[in-house]
DNA sequence: TTGAAAGCGATACCAG
DNA sequence: CTGGTATCGCTTTCAA
């Protein structure tokens, strides 16, 4: 299908091709010493230490001439290590997978190892197959974000808001009961008692988890969540859409409500608009939470009322944790926690409840 | 700097364990076939045609059973191609390269190739590093994202928004002239005649384009550009706070005006917060415009009006491109360049000149 | 029709 | 101390 000159040794005599392969077979005739020596020097091995430095010397001073570069498809062959990770994420639109992936790539860049991207769209066909994909490869570790994974195989992984237990691999996640805390008793604090709920979508891993700390929260403040006022996202889109349309949904039940605790940022925004649509005004009529403070979040008008997640830092616990399964060259048999803490963040999307105002 | 994490391949023996370790030699001591024919087979390659349709039939159902899995480190060693491509951005914080990544993932992963990402945060170090890291890894092609690469190697590679011409690249880049011209003529015809610019920072790769296109657009509208309302941007960073800080700048020379075209969105808003600031409202007092359209530009308030840059399709072209190159085999000898158009998004933050106010 | 064997490029073991 | 050499897993040519 593809046909692509085969690289032959310019420098050489073999072929007469236009190419620039050095490799250590050609170094080993320019010089006159053997491939495993120059190896040997080159990667700085235990060996090395008994050849003479002039030898030395004149091997890295050729390596540096003649432009050697290792061909790391050889190396990780052999190896059987190719100082890459492959990443799993479920977008690459907005905020939420970006920011993890900075933490990630900050942390395993300065390690030496590169990562293979892929997105998956939360489409059940293609994440088995990119996941192939990235086994294929020979990663040294996997990383996921946000994706509940078909299978885990023996390759050290590590997920980020992925609730499922799955032996062996290390789960980074927010601590939600906390976050659910957090955002439920600002509310409650501001006077307000029917507070509508938007869920995720059902293929997001947060969603179940989330919805459970709520309820917990609620029942913990003593407060009642109205069971039609809890809506779920359905739409597998990443803009406000699903979140404007899961307002709407809430409007159209005509059941009183002064605040909306969002599922994130984005939807909370479509929420907003929904309800600036139905002549509501937020903060003044309906009060607005958010989740992730995505960059979005503080930029918008009103500035969204919020629960932080250091997703940058997750990404960043993600790739140490990977990393530090390659060192420590095991993968622990149980399945393994890091807990993060959420961080509320006030902006100008709350306010105290219109309800509490009629009161006074 | 790195590793020493020490791996002999410790699983080697466990033959009938469905891992990774499944190999064409495992199967071919499974089938009593020879490792030739069952590669042969499993590749639908044209020499399978002569093998009885039953054999065929039971290497599939073996390799299928046995969960077998092509290392592609061995073929892409023995084939010369990777199927995957480097990519090299600056940042992964917000909207531009994100957008441009989403578009040449799509293309790139429907046509089998995988992304091997990388950051270079403009450091001139990094990116020579970074750019020797894709190439041991042996990527097949490369795409840089405003990056000025420093060397070109003979590995096929496609820009964006890079102007730099280098010999056998294909450049994606905007229709800068056809931008600045929306941009102005627009602020022109709103009767804004003291226009301020925010240019870009030196080791952005469109700066100086983008300038050069105001100023043939200025002329062309007989708008001359006071020196003093020209400033540069100079903080490596990816938040507001370049656009803040030059902003202030061009409040302090005390010059008057009433617009500002600022050099990409995440600078605009930076430049109204400054602007807010000194009291100095959006759009009433000053007109700005934003580059880019980032998913911020729509929700910030007041909403920016913008140029819009077909951000995901350049990395759609980006990626067509590179496959292309590979099949058509040929690197081309000349600098090639595609150009796309920009869409002129009018928002919120701009309005007529208040000097024409006056004037009524 | 099928199999044996020669690599791809680098690394690591084992003699000398 | 150093140089052969087997090996990693796969593809492909050459023979049988």
């Amino acid at each position: 299908m593809l046909k692509k000159p085969r690289n032959g040794n310019s420098a050489q005599h073999k072929y007469p091709h236009v190419g620039r392969t050095v490799s250590l077979a050609s170094l080993s005739a320019h010089l006159g010493l053997s491939k495993a020596s120059i190896s040997r020097v080159l990667n700085g091995a235990p060996a090395a230490r008994s050849i003479p430095q002039v030898t030395q010397d004149r091997i890295l001073a050729a390596a540096q001439a003649l432009n050697y570069r290792p061909n790391l498809l050889a190396r990780s062959l052999r190896r059987g290590q190719s100082m890459t990770v492959g990443v799993l994420v479920p977008e690459l639109s907005e905020g939420y997978a970006t920011l993890v992936l900075a933490g990630l790539e900050e942390t395993l860049s300065a390690a030496g190892y590169a990562m293979m991207l892929v997105t998956h769209h939360h489409q059940e066909a293609k994440l088995t197959d990119l996941h192939r994909i990235v086994m294929e490869r020979a990663v040294d570790g996997i990383v996921a974000v946000d994706t509940s994974l078909p299978v885990i195989h023996s390759t050290p992984t590590v997920t980020i808001s992925c609730p499922d237990p799955h032996d062996g691999v290390t789960n980074i996640l927010l601590d939600h009961d906390r976050a659910a805390e957090l955002a439920l008793s600002h509310l409650y604090a501001l006077g307000h008692r029917q507070i509508a709920i938007i869920k995720g979508q059902p293929f997001s891993s947060d969603t179940d988890i989330r919805w459970r700390s709520i309820q917990i929260a609620a029942t913990r403040l003593g407060l009642s969540l109205h069971p039609k006022l809890v809506v779920q996202m359905k739409e597998n889109l990443a803009t406000d859409e699903p979140g404007f349309l899961a307002a709407q949904r809430l409007l159209a039940t005509g059941i009183a409500f002064t605040a909306i605790f969002a599922f994130n940022d984005v939807s909370a925004i479509g929420a907003i608009r929904a309800l600036q649509a139905a002549r509501r005004q937020v903060p003044e009529h309906v009060s607005v939470v958010g989740f992730d403070d995505v960059t979005l979040a503080a930029y918008h008008r009103p500035a969204l009322t919020t629960v932080r997640q250091p997703l940058r830092h997750m990404g960043a616990l993600a790739a140490q944790s990977l990393l530090h399964s390659f060192t420590s060259g095991g993968n622990h048999e149980a399945s393994h926690s890091v807990v993060v803490e959420p961080l509320f963040v006030l902006r100008n999307s709350t306010a105290q409840s219109p309800a509490l105002s009629l009161q006074c």
